[in-house]
DNA sequence: CGGCGTGGTTGAAACGTCTCAACACTCGGC
DNA sequence: GCCGAGTGTTGAGACGTTTCAACCACGCCG
């Protein structure tokens, strides 16, 4: 109860006598330093920090004075060298430019926050170089899991992060196994959401625009082509065109070809892969006279902000994005924690978003038309 | 020399009697478990990761093939925990899905990554407290900088950090004082280089579509107006819209007013203070059949990827974003590492990027009009 | 008055790494 | 055969925290 050490000034000289020898010390205090200054012992303060309930309210007040003195602030590094893993998790995304993939790190960080947990937000870029020198980074963290949109199906790195015991969760992709948590969203779906829309619309001759070399895109196919198949009730009403790219450009590119096609087999609308694709599609339409939606509907996937914002509002397929987010952080949270986990890989509905660009009901006109064609 | 330990075997034995007490620890090898697989003491294996240099070829390789064989990756909390700073900075911006700030953090992670540190992305989403939270979070893990573009002024928590001797550099703000580094963007010469612009195709009566809260708008604001009042020479030639909001919906509102003016005293062309007010002023003026840019010409401000993207691309004045982050994370190594750190406090020239919304020159016509209107 | 439980506090050990003074060995030169 | 200068290697601390067995003082019961 004797304080030997009771204001800022005996501090200030124990640390120059401390710091002799590195050059220029960030006087930063310590837990040492709170327990000299409040007069009690280390262990006392650390209860203070973790037990509050554990310590008599007097010392409690006195140690709770002194952390405001010192400008104590703990030490995380300490701290999970101690408890052997750290209250961090990362979540890894192939562009933090997409809009996409903000509000699925939105959804992460708010459950990560509510856990106590600190994200750290890592882009691959697409490159699968950058995604492992992100996931070697995050293992010398030992971060408690990682969340990843992986740029290849199989990588060495997730692997070695699995095999020592970090649970790593896959975010908007399908599982490759049964061992491993994984959080998707039904492409299929979506697809077929998209054209049954048009179907109902009146449309008999659609376009899908994506180049098929992710899987998600040709799940998206699928589903569109099995809708057609049903709703229309014939082959060709279902046309692909696949751009190089799934960017503006690359849908300007399609709608110039599709508007390079005879009328008589002209589609009446199109399903894009992506947002990006569709508002390309929209603005050769429109540089082109074509009106949209009366000549031409767009159905567009993604459903990021710009798609309402675009110069006729389009209608797309949206994924829930936060959601996704948030139930991929809470599976990691629980493998995380929970010893008898058991690895679940949920598959997320997408809903369809109607908005102008598909608004106009077609003309049973078109609807003989195209089924005679 | 001799190798009292050297099978995997040996090792998994040890930490099951090591183990038993926590229920079921995650089974990593540390710089120890290494020494003792290659028959060396941990000094040699700290050096082998340290400085290679010092330590022979043979020794060296045997280091190596005990590391790769037990999969040691190093612990960075330990790490710096001796170090006493860790290697990461923090980056907290206003708003994670805004393009212009991906592109910053880009800048930031290219400077970090070099250098060997991490980078902590923080989203403050404009909110105080989830800047106070973040900021938190990093002085706990000891970073070794902080680049923020604050919600407020003057955080007490940015002071905090500052007094415990982090380096803190204001992001896309000017400083405050001289005590600070703090890269910023001479916007009221991009406000200049819109009007100008403008004024050069012959435009007489010009729009400013932005509300004047922030002091960035405020800068845009004055540089339009002075180079309005020296390029037109009279007072009324610029005219001053505020919506509610600097979003698409806060520019379509300013368009509709400009619409209800008598086409007398109707500007014929806006800078706008944000490329998303921009596009909406861009819609709404498709919407209502006026033509841009022949019958109206628009320039936004920050260049984001949907202004060229935009249904007639957007003319607008480019912030070097990258270089932004860039020069802020140099500064921000410099301060951290060099004891006798100046100061500075940069200020980027923006440009104007032209495209088809400012395309057209004014008849002269217009300009006589203008002029006596 | 002795024994016992209880609420509060203590101090040392441990986490995994880096640093640094000290030591061992080798090789030339004398 | 001894010395000195390298060149490699060692092992003990230290970093700041948490944990935990041990301890202390106190009041209560019998």
């Amino acid at each position: 109860m004797l304080r030997r050490f009771n204001h800022a000034g005996d501090l200030m000289r124990r640390y120059r006598v401390r710091t002799a020898t590195p050059r220029e010390a960030p006087l930063t205090a310590g837990i040492r330093d709170v327990a000299l200054w409040a007069g009690v012992s280390v262990g006392t303060v650390s209860n203070v920090l973790n037990r509050p309930e554990a310590v008599s309210p007097a010392t409690r007040e006195r140690v709770q004075t002194a952390i405001a003195a010192l400008g104590f602030v703990r030490n995380e590094s300490a701290r999970h060298l101690r408890a052997g893993r750290s209250r961090t998790i990362g979540l890894v995304v192939l562009d933090i430019a997409n809009p996409f993939f903000t509000d699925v790190a939105r959804g992460v960080e708010d459950v990560a926050a509510a856990a106590g947990l600190a994200v750290m937000l890592c882009n691959s870029d697409d490159r699968a170089d950058r995604e492992a020198a992100h996931l070697d980074v995050l293992t010398e963290q030992r971060v408690q899991g990682v969340l990843i949109t992986p740029t290849a199906e199989l990588s060495p790195h997730v692997e070695a992060l699995r095999s020592r015991g970090t649970p790593v969760v896959l975010l908007d992709r399908r599982a490759t196994g049964p061992g491993q948590c994984a959080v998707a969203v039904d492409d299929a779906l979506g697809g077929r959401l998209a054209a049954d829309h048009l179907l109902e619309r009146g449309h008999r001759r659609i376009a899908f625009i994506g180049s098929s070399g992710l899987p998600q895109v040709h799940e998206r196919h699928d589903g569109v082509a099995a809708a057609v198949r049903e709703g229309a009730g014939f082959e060709d009403a279902l046309t692909v065109f696949s751009p190089a790219h799934l960017t503006v450009a690359g849908g300007r590119e399609a709608a110039a070809q599709i508007i390079g096609l005879p009328a008589g087999r002209r589609p009446t609308a199109a399903v894009c892969a992506n947002d990006l694709t569709a508002l390309g599609v929209l603005q050769e339409m429109v540089r082109h006279g074509v009106r949209v939606p009366e000549d031409f509907a767009i159905v567009g996937y993604d459903d990021i902000d710009f798609a309402a914002a675009a110069a006729v509002p389009l209608t797309s397929v949206r994924k829930p994005r936060v959601e996704l987010g948030r139930r991929a952080a809470e599976l990691l949270l629980d493998e995380a924690s929970d010893p008898d986990h058991q690895h679940s890989q949920p598959v997320f509905e997408p809903t369809l978003v109607v908005r102008e660009s598909s608004m106009v009901r077609r003309p049973s006109r078109a609807v003989v038309s195209g089924g005679i064609g």
